[in-house]
Parts: structure tokens; C-alpha cells; sequence
DNA sequence: AATAGCATTCAGTTATAGAGAACAAAGACC
DNA sequence: GGTCTTTGTTCTCTATAACTGAATGCTATT
């Protein structure tokens, strides 16, 4: 996490081409190169020796992510202890809710999506696994710090600040500690539309067995089709329940 | 996929570190150094960089593939247009069966499998989302090839042989060729512990609209627990509806 | 307390990653 | 259809940064 003493420029400017590719959606070399402070030749022999490592493909003149990745990424998730057992639970509450169900896990202060299941209604959104977000804005990164100690907390807020992501992104660190404390109290988060506008979820921690969070699973929805009622009453409901078998799962077996 | 003219060394070398870790699930730098060659204080240094750009999680003083990876690895399967379509069908034939659904992918004459559902009496077994195989061998890979013109088939086995890996492989050519002209005929695979001791497989091609197999989808079952009439009547049947669906889906959406 | 087995640091050396120019190929535009 | 532009690829040379190997520091074990 500190600055390597010794660092291998080369390994960072891989990745820095391969992060390129990805947010391109596939990019050739001389738009590679105008982004990576190295030439178009340097670019041009790093996708060849990618290529070469099948970690990138080459479609006519266009570099695309390789399905390589898959291996590595599938390898981590599998992993991380939560996945195994949290999987079924996450897939069983997308059927029930017909929405979109998401499990977070927080690594080095950010959240990363580990898994995501979709229900019958579920909402197309920019979230995929493996995707990093803020903690302080979704409802899933809310619960996870919740359930961590204050210090942690501080740690991270001092590093990342709150910034504002929509009109409602709670901001204000007094404010923020409030809300962390009520999601103490009903051992639920709501997020409204703090990340996304039009976007409202309801996520509860997966915690172990001294009450320190592993994860959050939450459920996320549109503003306009899911009234109140429902997302007030039934959602958390059910969040909370399938949080509590993942939890008793995770510690008791 | 030729050699690259000008190879980035250093891109190589942190991919078979990288290789190296997941295969040894996870590793010290002593460990490493041992295997690659190159001397430990090079290793050291990657493993600080790599650790840096977040894509090695280091434990004490064990290094680990990190979560980073997934997020690569899951935006390569969403890219694959199959993949969208197959992973509902895939997860409604897990839970109908009850055992375990694979859906894999032909790259550079090697099958990946690109997403697995497992149903409630899924067996255990070595393979994961990612993880590449051997076409000759699976169910999976000898429907994709049965659909791929005879070319394609003949210099893929040109270049990888038919290994055996069980007493069951195919490793005659005559007899594998009878195998694809036979898995044309009745449209799906069946693999009789031909790549691992105690497993059996039915496969589907799924194809597009020139018939030609875009990837397969199989349901995999222990021979001891499945006897012959439903494994040589019900699955068929399951799976073959499946990849129809897939098939439709696919092709006119 | 002593040793063994690690990780880490560091200075020196050499291999190699990258620059930059030249060439090739493919489109775009008139 | 030919010219101009853009982008990929090849190639040589050089400065740089990756690596070696030895030394140091840390932890655990007996």
C-alpha cells in the first residue's frame, strides 16, 4: 500500500493499457498510446506480448480484454470466504424481490461488487462484479462501515472525504455519523439516490460472530416504480432476512 | 498468436507470477523466485508494485490475486454475447436437474468455461468460470467442435494431439471423427469419463444461424449417482431444451 | 541463545523497454 | 481514381530501469 521502494514501471504501465482497454471498450494502439506516457511503439509491443499471454485479443485492429482475466477474477472471488455461502442466498433474494441483489465487500477503503444477481425486474445500471464504488454513498458501503470501528471509519474519510455524487449524497461528516448511527439501530442502510439518481436501495451488513461487518447484500431499485410501501416495509424485511442466513450460515458451519 | 517481434519481458514475467501464485494459492517471494527465473529481489519488486496497483493482496508475508481481477475478468464474459443471453437458461437448468450446468467457450482452440450454475446436488468438482480445458476430451468441447467446419477441427487436433487423460479419451483420430459425425446427428455430446475418472456429461452445441457453434452448454453428473436411463433420457432432453431456448433467444432478439 | 529461513535493502551491471523515424496499409475525401 | 490522412508495424539506437548478488534485518523454532 505504501510506495513501492523499488517499483517495476513496466508492471504499472500494463495494467495502465489494460485499464485503457477496458474503459475504451476496446481501443487501438495509437489511441492507447495517446492516454500512457509511452509511444505508439512501446504500446504496440506491450499488446503483442499480451496478446501473446492471451490476456488481451485482437479483433482486426481493435485490443479487447482477454476472457484470461476470468480465470484470475473468478480464482479471487472464489476465495473470499463470504462468496460461497452468501451465492445461493443473493440468488434466492433476486427471485423473491424480482429485483437487482448486490453483495459488497470492502478492500483497502473502497467497496468492490463481488457478486450480483438479477431478478425479473431487475434495473440495467453501470454496476458490474468486480466494480469499485465509494463507501459513503451507497447503501451497501454504509452498512459495511457501520459495523466497523470508528477509527476505521475516520481512516477512510479522511483519505476519501464524502464527495457529493448526486443532490442527496450525504456530505456532511456530523450528518454521516448520525446516519451510520441509525443504521446501528435498525441493522439496515437505505440509500436514496445518493449514488445514482433514481436509484434507492435498502442493504443490511453480513457481520460475524463479534458484530464486525464481512460484507453487505442489498437490494436495489428504481425510484419511480417502487413505491414507498413496498421499499419502506417489505424490502428491508427481506434483506434482512437473507443477510441473517448468510450470517448464521457463515458463522456456524 | 504468432510470437510477438519485440516482446515486453517484463509483461511476461508478471503473468507468470501471477500464474504462479494462483496455481501455488498464494505464495512468499522465496516461492516465487524458485520458479521463475529471475532472483528473489526481482520478485520482491514485482510483488510491491503489483501490490500497489491493488492487483496482489498481500497476508503477512503471503501474496494473493486480488479482487482487482474481477473486474477484468467479468467485464471480458460481459463482452461475450453469448454470455447474457446463456446465464438464466444456465441457472434454470441447474435448479430443474439439480446438478451441475457448465457453459463454455472456444478461444484459440481452447474451451473456457464462461459461467457454472450449480444445482442442489452439483458435484464438486475442478472446475471453475475461467478455468480453460482441452476440447477433445469434455462434452462440452467435442459439441462445439462437431459444429465447427472439418478445417477447424483438423488443425486444432494438429496442433494439440488427443491427449489421453482418462482409459475413456479418444485419442484415435478415425474414432473421433466417427464421435463428431455421430454428435451432428443427434445434436448433443455425451462425455463417459473421458476427461476425468467418475464424471459423465451431456453437452449442447448452441449455434447461430448458420449452424455453426458459438458455445455449449453441458450438464455434468458422478456416474455412481445417475443411472443410465436418466442420464441417457432425461438429460438429453433438458439440456437439448435449454440450448434451444438459448438458440432462439440468441439468434432472433 | 543460536540458528535457519525468510523478506527486504542496496549498489553495480547489463539487458531491455522505449524513442523516434521510416515504412506499409487502409480509409477518407475530393 | 488518385491524393492525403490516419493508424499499425518494423527497426535501430540509447538511456533507463530491471535484475543480480551480496548484505542486512526480521521472525520463528528448537
Amino acid at each position: 500500500m505504501a510506495d513501492p521502494k523499488y517499483p517495476v514501471r513496466t508492471v504499472g504501465r500494463t495494467f495502465e493499457i489494460l485499464e485503457i482497454i477496458q474503459e475504451l471498450d476496446g481501443a487501438g494502439v495509437s489511441e492507447i498510446a495517446a492516454r500512457v506516457d509511452i509511444g505508439k511503439s512501446a504500446v504496440h509491443n506491450h499488446l503483442t506480448t499480451l496478446e501473446n499471454y492471451e490476456y488481451v485479443d485482437k479483433d482486426g485492429d481493435e485490443y479487447h480484454i482477454g476472457l484470461s482475466f476470468l480465470g484470475l477474477g473468478a480464482y479471487a472471488r472464489n476465495r473470499t470466504p463470504i462468496y460461497d455461502t452468501a451465492q445461493s442466498q443473493v440468488d434466492e433474494l433476486a427471485d423473491e424481490t424480482g429485483e437487482l441483489v448486490n453483495l459488497l465487500v470492502e478492500k483497502n477503503g473502497k467497496g468492490i461488487y463481488l457478486y450480483q444477481s438479477k431478478g425479473e425486474n431487475a434495473v440495467e445500471l453501470d454496476t458490474h462484479e468486480g466494480k469499485r464504488v465509494r463507501l459513503h454513498c451507497t447503501g451497501l458501503g454504509k452498512a459495511i462501515l457501520a459495523f466497523r470501528p470508528d477509527e476505521t471509519v475516520d481512516e477512510i474519510i479522511a483519505d476519501q472525504g464524502l464527495p457529493e455524487l448526486t443532490p442527496q449524497t450525504i456530505t456532511d461528516r456530523d450528518a454521516f455519523d448520525a446516519e451510520l448511527e441509525e443504521i446501528r439501530d435498525q441493522r439496515y442502510a437505505v440509500d436514496r439516490e445518493e449514488r445514482l439518481n433514481g436509484l434507492r436501495c435498502i442493504a443490511a451488513p453480513i457481520t460475524d460472530d463479534s458484530d464486525r461487518s464481512i460484507a453487505a447484500i442489498s437490494v436495489a431499485c428504481p425510484v419511480h416504480r417502487v413505491d414507498d410501501d413496498r421499499f419502506y416495509e417489505a424490502l428491508p424485511e427481506a434483506v434482512l432476512g437473507a443477510a441473517n442466513v448468510i450470517e448464521l450460515e457463515y458463522n456456524y458451519s
